[in-house]
DNA sequence: CCACTGACTACTT
DNA sequence: CAAGTAGCCAGTG
């Protein structure tokens, strides 16, 4: 496994209730600025083996970038469960959800 | 090793 | 706001 690959685990299993991160910047966080496709095709494939909260991550638009039928539905329930509220166009509030990362050696 | 596929993004029409 | 474009790069076969 890449040590990308491995980053970008650690840091989604880091993201706290109720916080959110993009995957853009889950990509620079694992130092692949650009690679947001890459985190999207590992939450796509590792998600069930590493237990990640793979709902906690969005695109950057503040939406979710799943399919109605490919888990929409679930991603939002369990934001809302954990406090992300969505505005009436589906897109969540930045300002309250972003996770502020506090330092990349504490993750 | 090559080709293909993305739960993406930023930028430009 | 919609549509097109060009980067992105790890899995998979």
């Amino acid at each position: 496994m890449q040590p990308f690959t491995r980053d970008v685990i650690h840091i989604i299993q880091n993201i706290p209730p109720g916080n959110v991160l993009t995957y853009g910047m889950v990509a620079a966080l694992a130092g692949h600025p650009g690679a947001a496709r890459q985190v999207a095709r590992i939450l796509h494939s590792m998600s069930e083996k590493h237990d990640l909260p793979w709902h906690r991550v969005i695109n950057a638009a503040g939406r979710i970038s799943l399919r109605p039928s490919g888990g929409h539905d679930i991603q939002k329930h369990r934001l809302e469960s954990e406090g992300v509220r969505f505005d009436r166009s589906g897109r969540v509030d930045f300002q309250e959800c972003l996770w502020d990362v506090p330092a990349m050696e504490d993750i």
